[in-house]
RNA sequence: GCCGGGAUGGCGGAAUAGGCAGACGCAGUGGACUCAAAAUCCACCGCCCCGCAAAGGCGUGCGAGUUCGACUCUCGCUCCCGGCACCA
């Protein structure tokens, strides 16, 4: 590998010095480790490999924001750190390609969503790579690309033919505006997330997937993975396994008569089926199927309306957050399996037809909902544990169980047991387990995903040959839904109506397509074997780089994505087509980077006002608080932001670009163009580099944390890339005569702090604490630049320690200090332990728990003399005068401590 | 309401097997260089008391506790951020 020159490009001509110009610089490498491929790997069992992984990005036509780069630039210092120590490096870049965004903009504009992807693509990808990202191009893929979605509709095919994809007529969100059907997760307060526009519920014909068979797989395999323990519970929580017990409750007659039909029953789900002796009435979901059938017609009118306004109201979503509970009495009656009493059916919406069996017992003392249930309708309230106040409230603790036949006196879990056992015995029930997770809606009606490998003959669907995949996406003369929830593709006849292999009988394709989630459900795995065109990846190459070890992204990913994901996988590993069953070994959430907003208020006559004015009004259950004139309370003001780089500083403080007088209030928010706030990495780029954006990011505090942005803070870390700079090179261009041949002088203090500095940015890369390790770096360049002579062995131990942070200015000093390769693979520079140890150490003498003086002493002193040190110092003795001495606390090396009264 | 995370100078943040609080950087102040400015370099930079300094006192959201010693451990609060919200 042979390498640009470093000519005189560098030499500025007019003062005649050579200085730091990462304008001149970074491009070179950056067109370097492309010509090169410098980043290319391949299978190499020679080598332990290190597979590391951002989160798949959506190329939005906004492009990048400095919130990217803060995952990607962790990564890539951990993908060239680790190369340095000798790993085989799997680091790629692809784009989840297919999402609503471009078909929006299709819908508006005309322009094929293809081209609007494409076009976004080209501008991530030349911001990715301005930032001299060490990504292996060779592997980039699309999801949107045949080659690549071919075979995600392969992996569907597979979970059709294991049971886990079925077609099911579901109540979904339907957005009339947009004309599709939206995820839950895509519908926040009742409105679309993209948009605002309202959304309403329409029974379809939709594509589902079977998660729900694999929740206590999906819920086991969080023991084995190193994530954060939060997005573990996150995941947890989402899945919502309970244990408890499904009871059968008959209905009977008010006088507790049963009914002799053999379907004249329901069951509920309980987690305590204890407090069976307690259950004094029982609630159905409005929507539950027997609600008709169990209400009498004295009811049927109050039932009905309760059901409509029920309906209504889970249109409105859950906006309504009235606490009262509300319900209907059905007139019916079913028999308590444990007591043998009739108690009464009611109908309340507080009980939710998806979770459990959309029925429930209530036990009024042993359920605070309940227990307002009760109270507001009049209804039995019997104590079945001892303990609590049911006066008061219900009581959930633990205590002896009463007015319950067989289990008096018994505790909870006891109890829990009996009647479970019980139930069984006399087949009321049995104990069983439930999940809050339903089971995932994998259809949209949109243009934009990819097509279903299905056909439908007669009514009911066949999934295409695996040959005759991919199902390529036709052209369609409009991207615009067609207004009666049936996507786009239906439009296409031509493509829609086709022939059943084998049969020749009419057949009519499936027009739905898939969610954006779909592709990035194995990317990962495209990703060890990107150009295959036979196979979806090769199992050798899988089974070496496979699991993923170090997965970084943002934590709104935290469920859907990797729950999801992790669902594919597991299924593919029982397929026996990947050799682990979690994808992701080490999961890190970068944090969000917010950036300053300036805020000021205005009337609706367009009068401005500056915080100081104005007085926040906070309403119970509004999630935005609302804004008035201090002075003026029946005036109303609208919150409004002075874009950033408009604001005008004067002693200190913000001020509007314009008003002159009228004060900024700043303040720390996620970045957004409304709020003018958001800082564009091309910017940032284009005045301090790419490597001091890199740094920054890294410098500005824990991956992990949530932190605002300061681009003056950006100058300072571009001021150390100049002093590392001047430090080696000199106004020639050439390197300084200070930069030493002779060797490293083992006692010299800079070599010392060289070995420990080294030693600090080890580990804090193996910890990924790369604010510390620029710091350490930091320290080192200042002790550097105090001493005469630097080392030679030193200054290439520093540009390599350098390296994973600041590429471009490694490699560029790299080379002027004479080396002809890329640094890249270059060993890491390694420490001598013995240097790293201390000759003298700084010991802290407290009086009493308080710093007093601090003494210097020879690393190997011993106790005694540790303490006679500390003692004879002048100020301890002024301390220690005229006291008694009750105790003396030596820490050897670290501190000395007399106590005395 | 529940779950998870957090609170340290003017600002971002350092410091955990309990042992010198404020590393590193930003901003600020003073100085050097310069005709001047920018850039660069040097010094100072938690708060209070104080003419200045020394000496002293106070300081890691609040209140207790354990300990010779607490940013760090325990208990009880407050506030902020993220997630889920009638999950039986």
């Amino acid at each position: 590998m042979s390498q640009p020159s470093s000519s005189a490009e560098q030499y500025d001509g007019q003062s005649g010095r050579s200085r730091y110009r990462p304008q001149e610089i970074e491009p070179k490498w950056q067109r370097f480790w492309l010509d090169h491929k410098t980043f290319k790997v391949e299978v190499d069992l020679q080598k332990p490999k290190y597979y590391i992984l951002d989160m798949f990005p959506y190329p939005s036509g906004t492009g990048l924001h400095v919130g990217h780069p803060e995952g990607y630039t962790a990564t890539d210092i951990i993908a060239r750190y680790k190369r340095m120590r000798g790993f085989n490096v799997l680091h790629p870049m692809g784009w989840d390609a297919f999402g609503l965004p471009a078909e929006q903009y299709a819908i508006e504009t005309g322009t094929h969503p293809r081209d609007t992807t494409a076009r976004n693509i080209g501008t991530f990808r030349r911001q990715i790579q301005s930032l001299g990202f060490s990504y292996d191009w060779d592997r980039e893929i699309s999801t949107c690309n045949p080659d690549y979605y071919r075979w995600t509709q392969w992996i569907f095919l597979k979970l059709y033919e294991r049971g886990l994809a079925y077609m099911a007529e579901v109540p979904v969100n339907w957005c009339p505006v947009l004309g599709t059907v939206l995820s839950n997760e895509e519908v926040i307060d009742g409105k679309s997330e993209r948009g605002g526009h309202e959304v309403i519920r329409k029974p379809m014909l939709q594509w589902m997937l079977r998660i729900t068979n694999y929740a206590e797989r999906l819920l086991a395999g969080l023991d084995q993975i190193d994530w954060p323990d939060s997005v573990k519970e996150m995941q947890r929580n989402w899945i919502g396994r309970s244990e408890g017990a499904r009871i059968r409750f008959h209905l009977c007659t008010p006088e507790g008569a049963r009914f002799s039909e053999g379907d004249a029953f329901f069951d509920v789900f309980t987690t305590r089926p204890d407090t069976l002796f307690g259950a004094t009435y029982c609630v159905l979901a409005p929507e539950h199927p027997l609600v008709d059938r169990v209400t009498t017609a004295a009811q049927r009118d109050a039932v009905e309306a309760y059901r409509q306004e029920a309906a209504r109201k889970s249109d409105l979503a859950r906006t309504d957050l009235v606490k009262e509970k509300t319900g209907v009495d059905t007139g019916g009656y079913v028999l308590n399996p444990a007591t043998g009493t009739p108690i009464p059916i009611w109908v309340a919406d507080y009980v939710l037809i998806t979770y459990g069996t959309g029925a429930i017992m209530a036990v009024p003392s042993g359920d605070q909902r309940d227990w307002e249930f009760a109270r507001r309708f009049d209804l039995p309230i019997i104590e079945v544990v001892k303990g609590g106040d049911i006066g008061k409230e219900a009581y959930v603790g633990e205590g002896p169980h009463v007015n319950s036949g067989f289990l008096d006196r018994l505790n909870v879990a006891d109890a829990k047991k009996k009647m479970t056992a019980w139930l069984k015995e006399h087949g009321h029930g049995e104990g069983t387990v439930t999940y809050k997770l339903r089971d995932w809606l994998f259809s949209r009606q949109r243009y934009w995903g990819e097509p279903f490998p299905v056909i439908h003959v007669d009514g009911q669907p066949y999934p295409l040959s695996a040959n005759d995949l991919p199902l390529v996406l036709p052209e369609v003369e409009s991207f615009r839904p067609t207004g009666t929830g049936e996507p786009p593709l239906a439009a296409v006849r031509e493509w829609v109506e086709t022939v059943a292999p084998g049969t020749g009988k009419p057949a009519l394709r499936e027009t739905n397509t898939m969610p954006q989630w779909a592709g990035s459900c194995w990317y990962f795995l495209r990703f060890v074997d990107a150009n295959n065109a036979e196979r979806p990846w090769d199992t050798d190459k899988e089974r070496y780089w496979m699991p993923v070890d170090l997965y970084v992204g943002g934590v709104e990913h935290a469920v859907l994505h990797l729950l999801y994901s992790r669902f594919w996988h597991h299924v593919l590993y029982d397929c026996g087509l990947v050799s682990t069953p979690e994808p992701f070994q080490r999961l890190v959430n970068q944090g969000m980077i917010l950036g300053f907003s300036y805020r000021y208020y205005e009337d609706a006559a367009g009068n401005c006002y500056s915080f100081h004015q104005v007085q926040k009004i906070v309403q119970d259950g509004a999630e935005e608080p609302t804004y008035v004139l201090a002075a003026r309370p029946d005036v109303a003001l609208t919150v409004r932001y002075a874009p950033v780089e408009q604001v005008r500083w004067k002693d200190e403080k913000p001020y509007h670009p314009e008003e002159a007088e009228l004060e900024l209030e700043p303040q720390q928010d996620k970045m957004s163009k409304s709020r003018g706030n958001v800082v564009n990495p091309d910017a940032v780029v284009a005045e301090y580099g790419a490597d001091a954006l890199r740094c920054y990011e890294m410098f500005m505090g824990p991956l992990e944390q949530v932190k605002p942005w300061n681009t003056r803070s950006v100058a300072g870390v571009s001021r150390f890339l100049a002093r590392v700079w001047s430090l080696l090179i000199g106004d020639t261009g050439e390197v300084r005569p200070q930069v030493s041949d002779e060797p490293a002088d083992r006692q010299a203090h800079l070599t010392r702090q060289y070995h420990k500095k080294i030693k600090k940015v080890s580990e804090d890369l193996d910890g990924m604490r790369f604010n510390t390790a620029l710091s350490a770096l930091m320290e080192f360049v200042n002790e550097a630049q105090k001493a005469e002579r630097l080392p030679r062995a030193l200054a290439e131990g520093l540009v390599l320690a350098l390296a994973p942070f600041a590429p471009h200015l490694a490699e560029e000093l790299w080379q002027r200090l004479g080396h002809a390769d890329t640094l890249a693979y270059a060993p890491w520079p390694t420490y001598d332990p013995e240097l790293v140890k201390d000759e003298t150490l700084t010991v802290a003498v407290q009086v009493n728990g308080k710093l007093r003086a601090t003494i210097e002493i020879a690393a190997e002193a011993d106790q005694a003399a540790t303490l006679a040190a500390a003692r004879g110092h002048e100020k301890v003795q002024l301390h220690l005068e005229g006291k008694t001495v009750r105790r003396e606390v030596v820490i050897p090396g670290k501190l000395v401590n007399f106590v005395v009264t």
